[in-house]
RNA sequence: GGAGGGGUUCCCGAGUGGCCAAAGGGAACAGACUGUAAAUCUGUCGGCGAAGCCUUCGGAGGUUCGAAUCCUCCCCCCUCCA
């Protein structure tokens, strides 16, 4: 592939390449020599659930990898004790090796979903920072200063509102550039928050005589939202392990604006490729429920198969476009007490999840919201006979079946 | 060591003796609408088989007919000065 084409393929999507012509250099020499480049990401070992905001960057090192480079996927367990400095985080407790472990292995099943597992190097950076001696690391220190430090936006924003900065969160950046150091990287990608911490790699690599990283931002991903960025905290995430169904549903509340968005920095469509939906929904040629319905099925054949996606997708126009009952009701039977032959509405809901109080199962109902049967239920004092199975639903999408027992 | 600010219901945040189950916003949930679980609009948003009652405002005591609000002690967070 010549290279102007590979240096579109990994712009695409991309926010920030600095410097451009480093890169193009770079791909040249190792043209040329038939060395790959190094390419680096880190991962906090923290949170080792993976949504599709992380694959973000995973998506983009499968390009690297596919045109033939190194890719390296770092955890960054030693760096996870700090914390990012974000203001708000504190310092966590250490890991222990057990938990990293299997941290790791939890990202291995989910990366090599995208990812040549032969062809991925896995590293921790506690394999060098741990040994590192206090003597070590305060050389690290004298590689960089306080007002350089204080450029990061997060830092200077801080000081100048009195909140406070630890002295060790100034570590963070540093380790980080550090690990760029240790691993001879070539390339680093980050999200476009981590501008800074990618330039301290630079920075210090410079400092250690090697040839500085260049550094490729990547735009964080909006959730399900639209609005804030993905993340597990704020629930409008997008997890790769969860079901194709839940996957399916979720890509398809996305707004359409965000929909390009997606197929840019989530699928491995062609800059092309992307370029004409983009054109076509544009001009109206295309419908967004389509586009979008395109959007869900590629991504969730990703994470699952072919099959499963398509299951996805019938189930998901069986819901919400003809509103019929899903294929599998989840089912459940409920206990009553002995001296009793009925059960109440109430009961019903709050015993299976439904409803999280008997105050709430009595809005829900007040508002119309909860079917028996398909039926609407209006009236709260309800007692229904025993031994038969109902088909409770709460709003749009909540169903279980219940058989109330004695 | 000294001075000061603060801890309120899921989150942010108002409330300085009764009108407070506690403003406002966000989130969430339900309803309407829709190609959609988007957007928008409406409503709900501590618990109780619900009349009324019970529990909640960092913790423990106290004052008062009555406390998120006043007093005492304690715990925690933050800022400034040294």
């Amino acid at each position: 592939m010549d290279f102007n084409k590979q240096f579109e393929l990994i712009k695409s999507g991309a926010n920030e390449i600095i410097p451009e012509e480093e890169l193009i250099k770079k791909l040249k020499l190792s043209a040329s020599t038939g060395k790959p480049l190094r390419v680096k990401a880190g991962f906090d070992p923290t949170a080792p659930d993976l949504h599709l905001g992380h694959t973000v960057l995973i998506n983009k090192l499968k390009t690297f990898q596919q045109l033939g480079h190194q890719v390296i996927f770092l955890i960054g367990d030693f760096t996870g004790m700090i914390g990012d400095p974000t203001g708000k985080n504190q310092t966590r407790p250490p890991l222990t090796r057990a938990q990293v472990l299997e941290n790791a292995q939890t990202y291995k099943e989910q990366i090599f979903k995208l990812l040549d597992e032969e062809k991925t190097q896995i590293v921790f950076n506690s394999k060098w920072m741990l040994p590192m001696s206090a003597q070590d690391l305060i050389k690290l220190c004298s590689h960089y200063t306080i007002a350089r430090m204080l450029e990061r936006n997060d830092f200077s924003k801080r000081y100048a509102d009195n909140r406070p900065i630890s002295i060790h969160e100034f570590i963070y950046p540093l380790i980080q550039g550090y690990d760029s150091v240790e691993l001879q990287a070539d390339i680093e990608l980050g999200g476009t928050d981590q501008k800074f911490n990618l330039l301290v790699g630079r920075e210090l690599q410079r400092d250690y005589k090697q040839s500085p990283q260049v550094i490729i931002t990547l735009p964080l991903l909006e959730g399900v939202d639209g609005v804030e960025k993905m993340s597990k905290s704020l629930g409008n995430y997008i997890g790769v392990t969860e079901p194709a169904a839940v996957m399916f549903a979720k890509l398809m509340s996305i707004p359409d604006d965000l929909m390009i968005k997606y197929y840019r920095l989530l699928t491995g469509l062609t800059p092309d490729k992307i370029n004409k939906i983009e054109q076509e929904l544009a001009a109206g040629g295309l419908h967004p429920r389509q586009a979008k319905k395109d959007l869900a099925l590629l991504i969730v054949t990703t994470y699952h198969s072919v099959q499963e996606a398509k299951a996805a997708e019938d189930e998901f126009e069986r819901i919400h476009k003809l509103r019929q009952l899903p294929e599998d009701i989840p089912q459940i039977s409920i206990k009553v007490e002995d001296d009793k032959n009925c059960i109440w509405i109430v009961t019903m809901l709050t015993k299976s999840g439904l409803a999280q109080s008997g105050s709430q199962a009595r809005r829900l109902i007040k508002q119309g919201g909860v079917k028996l049967n398909q039926q609407k239920v209006s009236d709260a004092n309800l007692e229904l006979p025993l031994y038969k199975e109902y088909i409770l639903q709460v709003g749009r999408r909540r169903f279980i079946k219940v058989k109330p027992v004695k």
